[in-house]
DNA sequence: CATATGACGTCCT
DNA sequence: GAGGACGCCATAT
């Protein structure tokens, strides 16, 4: 089985294609940028269908706890975090950062 | 057309 | 502040 990629992935990866270096936004914030507002797990699945050796910067987009939303076992969520940090955003638990300081505000 | 699913959000405990 | 229950949206079957 082949997932299909609509018009609807499109825009939300080239939404997170836009989201700056060393910030972060929720999954929230990136459907409510793509024009879903509410959408939010529909980005999540947007994300999933990502090839594993994309450019985009996916690590980026956390949840609205402002935490690591995969899974421990694989290690995508290991490797998300050691992105994160490499841009420079610290973590105050092993899969929890501060929202308030590195959410991006556009405008 | 009805049901199930998921890298979620909000409200409540 | 940390979890659980329930709600939402677009897709897959």
């Amino acid at each position: 089985m082949v997932s299909q990629v609509t018009d609807i992935d499109q825009r939300i990866w080239q939404v997170v294609a836009h989201i700056p270096r060393g910030k972060v936004a929720t999954y929230g914030d990136v459907a409510r940028h793509a024009g879903l507002p509410g959408a939010a797990r529909r980005v999540g699945t947007a994300l999933r269908k990502l090839p594993g050796d994309t450019r985009l910067p996916w690590h980026r987009v956390i949840n609205a706890r402002g935490q690591i939303s995969l899974p421990g076992g694989n290690g995508a969520c290991h490797r998300q975090r050691k992105r994160l940090e490499e841009e420079g955003v610290r973590f105050t638990s092993d899969r929890q950062l501060s929202l308030a300081d590195y959410r991006w505000r556009p405008g």
